[in-house]
DNA sequence: AATGGTTATGTTATATTATAACGCTTGTGT
DNA sequence: ACACAAGCGTTATAATATAACATAACCATT
């Protein structure tokens, strides 16, 4: 079930999904999720491109938003699981599906020319290699796949 | 046949092999292998763990090496594939096979203790992405895996 | 060995990304 | 109301990386 996240489609209804979603799940942590947070959240969510910190500083429309302010709600975020930092680009992304990666790790297609940022969840790959470090004695923690390329309306 | 890396070795054996490997790799490619650059790989090679890049500006004797300088032998070594930069650490290792990331992408195990850094060349599992991003309809370029966890050393 | 083009390096400044430190405010439970 | 913790504002600075332009080293040809 892919999400054709990269096709012609409503933006609209994954916004409202995500921050419901969000919402809902910092309700069940008993965690706070307060307006810097969720202003973040919705601006990261502005479309499925990964989106740099200082660009969301710059468009946090009062202008007298600082660094440590954005930082800390993308922690938070991030901390939660309702994003993801795309290291590849010093860049973050709204996850459509904060708990699905207990198992999987993250794994991300990430297009070089619109950064364009689409999620997978091959199980499959991720215990391979998982199997593979484990056998050097190396213990798992967090498994990161980051695919570089083209997404399909850039491979023009 | 891991290289166990991690474990008890001749370590100056790896920086000989790699350092005469980068010199017949430059020979053959016809690049030059110049003095700051080939300083900067044997820095690199002063372990098996990732190094940072203000670290090598920092470990030139002469002090005034200048971050241009350093980044521009880095940019060279990344471009022949003799090191790999960690992006979930902005760090440098390097490569003891510069000739084998054709097919399997850079697979690397990161210690979060000690930055140790382990090359894996699992070709199934970055086969199992790569098809699962090809149905997506996205063109794979270059996939990395960056797997987090705790080294031998380090499970202590 | 001079010439001229290319590649590499030096140098200064600056861009980009991220955090430290400290004090004030807001929320929460008693 | 009070006390404590969590969140935020503010200033400064750390850490990472590149732009731009000048000089030097290299190399092929004359
Ligand atoms: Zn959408
Ligand atoms: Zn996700
Ligand atoms: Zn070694
Ligand atoms: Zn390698």
């Amino acid at each position: 079930m892919t999400e054709h996240a990269h096709h012609q489609h409503n933006h609209n209804h994954c916004v409202k999904t995500a921050m419901e979603n969000a919402a809902l799940l910092c309700e069940e942590k008993g965690v706070r999720l307060t307006d810097t947070r969720k202003r973040v959240l919705e601006l990261i969510w502005q479309g499925h491109e990964a989106v740099k910190a200082y660009d969301l500083i710059q468009q946090f429309s009062d202008g007298g938003t600082k660094p440590p302010t954005v930082y800390r709600a993308l922690d938070f975020l991030l901390e939660q699981g309702l994003i993801h930092r795309i290291d590849s680009l010093n860049a973050f992304i709204g996850c459509p599906h904060p708990d699905h990666h207990d198992e999987c790790g993250l794994q991300v297609l990430v297009c070089d020319e619109c950064h364009l940022v689409e999620e997978l969840h091959t199980h499959d790959a991720v215990s391979t290699i998982a199997d593979a470090a484990s056998a050097t004695g190396f213990k798992v923690v967090r498994p990161v796949v980051e695919v570089h390329g083209l997404c399909e309306k850039c491979q023009a």
